[in-house]
Order: C-alpha cells, then structure tokens, then sequence
DNA sequence: GTCTATAAGCAGATAGAC
DNA sequence: GTCTATCTGCTTATAGAC
C-alpha cells in the first residue's frame, strides 16, 4: 500500500475543497482530517497546496463524470436521460444541503485569477462534462456540431441551478431547468 | 461628507470581494486600497468582516440589478431584450476577462455553509434577479406564475454560462444560451 | 471620528532528525 | 518515507491615544 497516505491526502483534500472551497481550507485542517503530519503532505506534494489541489480535482472530477454516466446510460431517450439526472443531484440537495461531487464551480471562481494550473483543471473538466451529453444527444441522431452546442448548454444550466439550489438550500431550481430540457433538446 | 470614509470602504470591499472572492481578501488589502486605517474600518463596521461583506454585496446587488434593467428596459421584445443583456455580459467578459458586477456566485458558494448573513443577502439578491426577468415577461403577456418560472431559470442559465464563460475565458458559452432564450421564453 | 500599535492565532512552507 | 519543530508572514480583531 505504498500509495495509501497519499491517495487519503487528496480523498480529503478533495472533500474539503469541495464543501468549502480552496481558499478557506487550510493545509492544517487537511493533516487533521487525514492524521498524517506536515512533513509526509510535502514528501508527496512538494509544490504545496495547489498541487494537493490539483489532484483533488481531478479526483472529484472522475467521482461527477462518473456519477452522470452512471445515471444517463440506462435511459436511452437523451432527454428523459438527463432529467433524471438532474433530478438526481436536486433530490442529494434537498437532503444534504451541501455539494458532495456535483459542481466544481466554487474552485473554478476562486481560482481563474489565481492560478492558471487549476482554471485549465477547471476549463478541462467542464469539457468532459459537455462531452458526456454531446455523446449522449450524437447517439439520439444529432449533428455533432449541435450535439456539442446544446452540451455546453445543458453543462451552463446546471452549473447555475445547482448554485441557485445550493443558495435557496432546497432542489427547486434545478427541477425548473429540468423542466426545460424539452425545449432545449430537439431530437 | 460624513459618510464618505464608509462608502469608499463598501466600494473598494465590494471590487476585491466581487473579483477575489470573500475568503482571499484580506481586510488589509481592502484597508490599503480604500488609504483608510484599520481603526476607521472598525468604527464603521463593528462587526468587522462579515458586516463590511453585507454592504459591499448590497452594493454590488444594486449595480447588477440596475445594469440588467438598463438594458432590457428599451426593448419591448423579452427575447430581444434579454438577449441583447446576454451578449452584452459576453462582451466585458471578452475584453476583461473578469467579474466587475457582474455576478454573486462567488461569494454564494463561499458563504452558503459559514454565514447565513450573506447566505440569505444572495438568496435576496437572486430573487430580485429572478423578478426583474419575470417583470419583463409578464408585461409581455406571460402569466406570473409561468413567468417567474422562467424568470429562475433564465437567472440559472446565466450564472452558470457566466461561471463558464471565466473559466474559459471567452463569452462564448454566454452566447450559447442567448441562442437558447427563444426555445425557452414562449409568448 | 481618526489613527497607531499590537495582540493572538492561523496560513503555507521548510529544515532536519529519525 | 515519516514525523517534529519552527519560520515568516498574513489574518481578523482590539486597545487606547489623539
């Protein structure tokens, strides 16, 4: 198990970032969770925080691509596909009132400016994200162009509804864009 | 000018927690920005932080409202006018590659789980957001209920391609849901 | 109302023993 | 590879002179 205090660094980490975002977790909140000291963090991350940021993103990125997949694949009509994945992620906010793996928004905001690595970490995950709908929609018959189009659409629309439902601390506006992926996808 | 030393204090806070975000801006930054001391903050703001981050989200609240009222208010046409809002948005995020007034979901992620304060002042804010859309499509024929539906998800779509668009650095995916309104708005 | 000085604590990062 | 001790600098906040 040579990698098993590394793997648990960034498993925090990424709850961490991910709950409360990059700027307030600190490095010490991290070693506390993890119960390992200073010294090992910086044996496995020498670059420091962005690059244990870095890893944690990644980490959570695979947990959301992969939750979508999960929930998309079994539906084959793409609209009714990803309204029950939407409906999903309300239901996990309804319940928790906090974001586990379902958006990268709050590290994306807090670090286009700061850090060049973790907006480009941040760009690429949202391209996955498009990509897994534009798939979705290709296989229904659609053009790859408006396949792609629509993605992007579908990815900005719940990036905002799950931050409006996250605000509201209830599910609701994201059960109204749900609502609107009939309008959106014309197959 | 009794108030001058304060409301340099809300605007200059305003700028940093808007672009920055609330976690890493340092009162010291905003204190040598706005030339005030640290006692002359706290005199006005004896709550410190949190209190400061109140105003300045008011304050920022206030520009974005009235900016999005400017520009749809001249055109009668709902989908006209909330496109030509949209592209607008695309246009300052093309040139300057970052939020001036332009949107809360920064400090809404921030702070939903650490202060109630600001949570419910975002919560307030996406509503008056939310009307000022449905405002429009009600004068336009819509039946408020259905308008305020679609005045959400509008206020959805728009923070998400807006936390898109800073990632990506381009307005593009702002532009991707313009193309959407009239698939969306049905009067 | 304004300003200086400083407290008390936490941040990220490093050096070096084991 | 792991751990302790520590450094420097920044954080929010306060006390008290003017």
């Amino acid at each position: 198990m040579k990698e098993n205090t590394r793997d648990k660094f960034i498993e925090t980490a990424s709850n961490l970032f991910g709950k409360k975002g990059y700027n307030a977790t600190g490095l010490n909140e991290i070693l506390a969770e993890s119960g390992a000291p200073k010294g090992s963090l910086y044996y496995h991350f020498p670059k420091g925080k962005e690059q244990l940021a870095l890893e944690a993103l990644i980490l959570a990125g695979n947990k959301i691509t992969q939750s979508i997949t999960s929930h998309i694949e079994n539906i084959d009509n793409p609209i009714e596909a990803i309204i029950y994945n939407i409906e999903n992620i309300a239901d996990i906010i309804d319940k928790e009132h906090k974001t586990r793996d379902i958006t990268i928004s709050l590290i994306a905001l807090e670090t286009y400016l700061s850090s060049e690595t973790l907006r480009k970490a941040c760009e690429d995950l949202y391209q996955s994200l498009e990509n897994i709908y534009a798939d979705k929609l290709m296989k229904a018959g659609m053009s790859p162009e408006e396949a792609h189009e629509i993605g992007e659409v579908i990815c900005a629309m719940m990036e905002g509804a799950i931050t409006l439902s996250l605000t509201r601390q209830n599910g609701n506006p994201l059960r109204l864009i749900a609502k609107q992926i009939p309008n959106i996808v014309k197959i």
